[in-house]
DNA sequence: CCATCGGCTTGATTTGCATCAAATCGTCCG
DNA sequence: CGGACGATTTGATGCAAATCAAGCCGATGG
């Protein structure tokens, strides 16, 4: 492993808060490693037996049942994945699957959970880590069973404008129809959804989407912190669990 | 507390593992309370204070939007709750309601995030508390977005069989309507899923569900361990997390 | 440049589920 | 016991979304 990499890790979220030590026992059986578009990294049902860290590319992870997939969540740089299933030494749920180019660190399973038992501060990050994930998954069923298909593309675009900070446009950084599985719904009823959301000032040319009336499509989309996590991601916050309790900090910082 | 309380949380899987030290700091200021049926425990928004340990009763777990509510899950004893936002010291995104006469035990938010710092072994045990429940969340999501209600019905009836061990038939905990909501439908649909299921050999006398023949419910239902969980429940298994190593295990200590 | 292919859109139809409405059932209580 | 209430069931209807079937469009390659 190069030395960039060695800094790439220390300062993820997961590493950042731990010790020394704990870093050098993370890290003696890591390796980064490319993948091409299109790779099948994990398929569910396999045990797992590394921690999976995205630094550059996109992945997909996605469920499968009787001959239907669904897509349960992208990833974008800088995430973990399959994590739970590390800590727990237990077979993967999701198969995760690459969408462009990847660069991907792997650790070694074992190496993961040995730092956990020695170092309190890592299994701390660890804890923090998956209590953001689980929130995600938390806020991701309130969208699923609480809204019609158009609502949850409305909120969509919505925080993505938020993550982003994008003034009114918004670049879908994936194919339609792997956006349409992950809100669940065909790529058909995508294409209708935004032509519902016309009347609320949607356009869609490609990938880019403008959004020119925000109050409009608020008004349609009754977005909620409670589901729709608006946190704009990259400087500080990098990590699901930064994104969490960036409201609450928030309201600490700059109080009234 | 009385000392048949500290017993209690001592046998709990969250703290069987941790160290004497970390075991009185976390029970120093905590309680064990006991509420009627339909109180509100928490409300989604509500910074949380404690986390929650339940020893008898029921409580349901649910999410509100738009006027809209549906239950997220419904636990039995021994289960913790909202152990994600007391990790993060972040804002419940679930609101928490009993359903029967409960008896709860609060541990200080503070308490546990120290504990955690202190001790690696106790931080172990919560990283493996939040990866079963975030698994119990994927397995819920693929549930949702890859089965009709009629399916999930079915696999829900096989789940309880296996879970209660109980032979043919299976006793319902709460009331349809709840039910009905935890499966992502209307009390109507589930009637009418209900008696669809009688042709596969499903007959239902008030919270008595008899299933007189699997073989052609499971034909229906198609059950996946990497969605339904069939962990039997009681003795050894008695957090999500242990249920999800359960057919690993099984599979180490019986091979073939 | 044209042909092809995959992804996207549009239209027609079907299906699944929600909604609305009313009847039934069981339980609790005066 | 009679009545009331809530939970459940059953039936009728409407709407949302999936499916089926063409067409369109942009990229790619001969």
């Amino acid at each position: 492993m190069r030395a960039s990499d060695i800094d790439r890790i220390k300062a993820l979220p997961l590493f950042a808060d731990a010790a020394a030590e704990t870093f050098r026992v993370a890290t003696a059986g890591a390796h980064v490693q490319r993948f091409p578009p299109g790779t099948m990294l994990l398929l569910e049902g396999d045990p797992v037996d590394f921690l999976y860290v995205l630094l550059d590319g996109q992945v997909e992870l996605h469920g499968t049942w009787n001959d239907h997939e669904t897509v349960l969540t992208i990833l974008r740089p800088v995430s973990t994945f399959i994590l739970a299933a590390v800590v727990l030494d237990a077979a993967a749920l999701m198969s995760a699957r690459t969408l462009e180019r990847c660069e991907i660190l792997m650790i070694p399973g074992d190496a993961i959970r040995t730092a956990m038992r020695l170092d309190p501060r890592f299994a701390m990050s660890v804890s923090r880590d998956l209590a953001g994930c689980y929130r995600g998954l938390v806020r991701n069923i309130k969208n699923i069973k609480l809204r019609n298909s158009t609502e949850r593309l409305a909120n969509y675009l919505l925080a993505q404008r938020a993550i982003d900070s994008s003034g009114s446009t918004v670049i879908l950084h994936h194919e339609k129809r792997i956006l349409a599985s992950l809100l669940g719904m065909t790529p058909e009823n995508l294409s209708r959804s935004f032509a519902t959301l016309q009347k609320h000032g949607v356009s869609v040319q490609g990938s880019v989407v403008t959004l020119a009336n925000t109050a409009a499509l608020e008004q349609l989309a009754k977005p909620d912190p409670l589901i729709d996590n608006n946190a704009p991601r990259g400087g500080d916050i990098v990590a699901e669990a930064d994104a969490e309790i960036w409201l609450s900090e928030l309201s600490r910082t700059k109080p009234r």
